[in-house]
DNA sequence: TTGTACGCGTTATCAA
DNA sequence: TTGATAACGCGTACAA
């Protein structure tokens, strides 16, 4: 390239980067050069030298689930717009697989990660902290990690506001399916659903809070355990988008009408919520502004020498109310 | 590292590519130190000196779609399977955002790239080809490009089955909501219902086919001008999946009942399709084979020292037949 | 079996 | 304003 141009490399450096001066007239030899080449900067070869990668992370469960897919297509178009690649990795849940996705960036040597963790690996996400890679983990967290921004929803205000909106219509016994309570995104709904119940003197019944795993697994066997009780649920909360699709399946093939046997309040708006019969209620998140913000806190870290503390974000959620919720006894 | 083993650099490169022979003794010593470091080999640098990389590109319209999500989800699991890390990449149909994204992956130097190309940029693609990037083309593709694979649906035998199992109940006005012709997915689609209605001997009416751009618009003005035609469709096939939730939907609220009114099929079977009241005749797709096959057949390419000539693969899909379509009249 | 030396394509420094 | 030179971390001949 150097020599088609008739310079040192040094001067093409400094054309391409706009950076340091270079007369005009060997400005336009150079840049002749590069259209005729066809000649682009080598990246490895770069980020051998100047330590950085324009290159991000993006670890996520499963991209199948209509919730992840929609939060990594708006991941991937911000971090476009402020010049960043994104290195896709699932983990199906798998621990083993998320150790090896970890590993996989570490080599590469990604500047950052933007990671919704599971619960097994915290020593590895701390150590990969401690390398160096910023972290921001989306949707749901670890504790005790410092330097690692969250971004997440008001999970705990949006299960309080669903089962609070059920009570309202009368209901005293609501059932909620939730992730895992090992999980941040688990804990903060289950304890949401709790103080809406305890708010209005409501004996909390345990059977009727199943926690699942965030995998797209058959729910029969989970609901059918509930359905069969004596004094069986006139409300559920599905609070696993995992999931969410194979309970409404199964609701129908059971033969469980709503909301007249029962009530139906699901997380996360995916596109076909409002195409049941009835449609469904939903909690809405803002996935485009959980994107935005998790792409925002990690840029900004990449282009801060100094290391900043811990941020946390919560971004507000929706009740949205479609039919699938009734006063009981209706 | 050499150093704090006490050993040439060379040394530690035999050792961890397991080439070239060293002693039992210094290999443990080597060992020793990786661990105690956490040394990992610094991607970038062994990309400048061997000229290869693990990691391919993946180009797709928009994540957001579930027949891409679905897609996405598995290429990023075999490529994980076969050591290969995954560059995602998103178009929403912009002709200057896949330029962009081809931009991006030409710097990487990725070894290869899996892409469901737009109808614009041959060109471009053409030239990656040509810089020596393997390419396989994933459910679309471009003519006339040599040495590029392709593994796709058979979307014209798809469209055929469709078409002829709506004759069969007694249609003779089937609509089409399509992609644009311009995309090698829209013209065999359109082509396979051309074929099954002339097999028939029924009339093409051009007004029954809507060709879409592949973008989650509002279909409500297209279904509209159908709906309002002197004589309206009694069927209609959506071989568009970006927009199919929003055509469902507006079937709804414009009070057009299915079957009765419009027997419906719609491409991909996406988790929500049977979930509708009536579930909905579907065209299925095996998206972990058409994954699996993009996978291999790069993955294949990449490690093959010669050129290999342009390979073809397409793959079966089966329609399911659910009460969204019924006999014309009842 | 091991070490030395060079090159991969950049950028940064310094001297010209 | 430009060029020469070193260095980034690794792999690979080739010499020891």
């Amino acid at each position: 390239m150097a020599e088609h141009a008739g310079v040192s490399p040094g001067v093409v450096s400094r054309v391409v980067n706009a950076n340091g001066s270079v007369s005009e007239r060997t400005r336009e030899r150079v840049l002749a050069s590069i259209a005729e080449l066809g000649y682009r900067p080598h990246s490895a070869a770069r980020e051998l030298r100047t330590r950085t990668t324009n290159t991000i992370g993006l670890v996520l469960a499963d991209v199948a689930n209509p919730f992840f897919s929609q939060l990594a297509d708006h991941i991937v178009r911000h971090a476009a717009d402020v010049g960043l690649g994104v290195l896709l990795t699932t983990t199906q849940e798998d621990p083993a697989m998320e150790l090896k996705s970890i590993e996989l960036l570490l080599q590469k040597r990604v500047g950052g990660v933007i990671a919704a963790p599971g619960t097994e690996n915290a020593a590895a996400w701390r150590h990969m902290r401690e390398t160096g890679v910023e972290l921001t983990f989306v949707d749901r967290f670890i504790d005790r990690i410092p330097g690692i921004d969250v971004v997440g929803m008001d999970n705990e205000h949006a299960a309080h506001s669903a089962t609070t909106a059920l009570i309202e219509r009368g209901h005293r016994r609501i059932a909620l399916v939730s992730g895992p309570s090992e999980t941040s995104t688990g804990r903060e709904r289950i304890a949401g659903h709790r103080r809406a119940l305890q708010e209005h003197g409501i004996d909390e019944d345990p059977g009727l809070v199943i926690e699942l795993a965030f995998r797209p697994v058959e729910a029969e066997t989970a609901l059918a355990g509930i359905v069969a009780l004596p004094q069986p649920p006139t409300a559920l909360i599905v609070g696993n988008t995992a999931v969410s699709a194979s309970v409404v399946t199964h609701l129908r093939s059971a033969g469980i009408s709503v909301p007249q046997d029962l009530s139906v309040i699901v997380f996360h708006d995916a596109e076909w919520t409002a195409l049941t019969s009835p449609p469904l209620t939903v909690v809405r998140h803002r996935l485009d502004e959980l994107a935005r913000h998790a792409v925002d806190m990690l840029h900004t870290r990449l282009n801060s020498p100094e290391r900043l503390r811990r941020r946390e974000k919560r971004l507000p959620s929706e009740l949205v109310i479609r039919p699938s919720i009734a006063q009981v006894g209706d």
